[in-house]
DNA sequence: CCGCTGGATAGGATTTTACGATGCTGCGCT
DNA sequence: AGCGCAGCATCGTAAAATCCTATCCAGCGG
């Protein structure tokens, strides 16, 4: 147990910087009877006499308190600088924000935000994860990430969520289907065709509700967590899928060509959003980002 | 100004460590709600989360707390640190000490008694400096030394004086004198010889004193502030002088022979002592050097 | 000897810190 | 599904710390 207070430090170096109590209290704004008995409770607690006082001459510090004064100092230089950096750290655009994204949303849209974000706050650092719906919300509640962009769909109340944009969900074809030639594809037309689930959580889900809103009880031939094998199951002419995330290029790894065409039915979009954790209050760099995030959706949107 | 104190970062580095405010409560021995407190007042005083609640399952840090914590952490250690070195300068025998001492007696004690304490006390470091008697007042009243080894004479009221030893003033004559041929010389015989006083306070006065209690006025012929000046003025034949310091040897620093003879009247004499500030609370180390200087000085003189 | 300077003390108001008792909420067990 | 348990927050209150104003007291200088 800590026997001394960073008070009565402050104010004993204090009296040391101006040599007498009076001319600390003065400097300091502080009454002189209150550092009297703070140095004097100081010395007492510490067990060690710090200043000889010369009557109406002020003090000058023994042998033993010089040494202890000067130790001092630092610990009170150091826990200043804790504290500059803590109401920087609140106040301030910089130091580390801890960012994660759903996997499938991060390769397109991280990169620009952080180009983006950085470049206006350059002395902002960010540290990026990648997850299941699942991991991310373990990770907000588990203090590992400030922010997690991710779909917003079925989405815990402890987390509160802030809508950036929103994509129409496609189907994806073989590029040799017979489908490809209809410029809209009603969602009947997939009624007996064998479907290619991206099995995440909570794509998988919603994915399925979409299907099964128009009536159809979807033929799940396989399922992947990962959206590339998706598409490659797909250009194998294995089945159809139906994904919102939209990869630059209509081929899959493999190099199988690819058809995306729009769902003709009105169906749910699929909400890219911003979570945090509802009881986290917020640092401005965590405000910040965020704002940058809604601006970045605006913007690209127009 | 400070905004936080010692004991909030211990609180919430001790929650941290434990996981939780219930665990950090047991292990502190401080009620629950007294750590709920403190932690949230030190959030809000330095506008940061800390931790994140989870109902029933403890706290765990957010991101930007980590960061404080980690910080917090080496800050505590710091304070940890600088109260242990100060209770053990307070409690153990250890550290530095600064010995002042009369001039004229430091050669002879000084070195021998540091040697014995050193080697009781091998953590303890003695600086030392040597001064007239008024220096040494004005050292230890402005907190430049802990002790002074000097003479008990002249000694004002604000410092506590512990008598160590004390020796009988001797005349000090040239090798070839007349009264040399007498193994103790009453001072009246000194009655119209030429004094070589040693000029500094308080041996003056001291001396001057013994002389004229003695009921002679001395004919100062020469006079000096050290020793081995006034010696070396006897020793060329210019006068007598009276002093307490004796020196191994019967000689001058050039060479000349000297003789040194017991005073036949009752003289006061010269008492070697200890001074310390009265005001100043004794550090252990310094009692404990203070104690082995009487024991020195009693088996010396066994 | 007197006034000035500067530390210590006294008394009292306010703030802080601590406690026990109790409330509230999510998790896990039955 | 409900119930108990675990764990943080809140409340009320007592004790302690902090700070203020007013005053005292001791050296130093004129």
């Amino acid at each position: 147990m800590l026997r001394y207070t960073l008070r009565q430090v402050e104010y004993a170096v204090a009296i040391w910087d101006h040599g007498s109590v009076a001319a600390a209290s003065a400097h300091l704004g502080v009454a002189q009877p209150t550092l009297s008995a703070s140095l004097a409770k100081l010395e007492e607690q510490i067990g060690l006499q710090l200043f000889i006082r010369h009557h109406a001459q002020g003090v000058s510090p023994s042998p033993a308190g010089l040494r202890f004064l000067a130790e001092a100092r630092n610990l009170l230089t150091h826990a200043q600088d804790l504290q500059r950096d803590m109401l920087a750290a609140g106040t301030a655009i910089e130091g580390q924000l801890s960012l994660a994204s759903f996997a499938t949303i991060a390769p397109s849209f991280v990169p620009p935000l952080i180009k983006t974000f950085t470049s206006l706050h350059p002395k902002v650092t960010i540290r990026m994860a990648e997850g299941t719906q699942d991991e991310l919300f373990k990770g907000l509640r588990g203090g590992d990430f400030d922010l997690a962009l991710l779909y917003d769909v079925d989405m815990p109340e402890d987390f509160t969520v802030t809508p950036l944009t929103s994509f129409a969900p496609h189907v994806l074809l073989p590029g040799k289907h017979r489908l490809t030639r209809l410029k809209n594809v009603p969602l009947v037309a997939l009624k007996d065709e064998p479907f290619v689930l991206l099995d995440i959580a909570p794509s998988r889900t919603y994915f399925t509700r979409i299907l099964e809103t128009a009536g159809i009880v979807p033929k799940v031939a396989f399922s992947s967590p990962s959206l590339e094998v998706v598409r490659g199951l797909v250009g194998q002419g294995l089945g159809y899928s139906i994904l919102v995330t939209r990869p630059y290029g209509d081929h899959s790894y493999a190099g199988e060509e690819l058809a995306v065409r729009p769902i003709a039915d009105e169906v749910e979009r699929g909400v890219i959003a911003l979570a945090a954790l509802r009881q986290m209050r917020k640092t401005r760099l965590v405000s910040a980002f965020e704002a940058h995030c809604v601006d970045f959706f605006r913007t690209v949107k127009a």
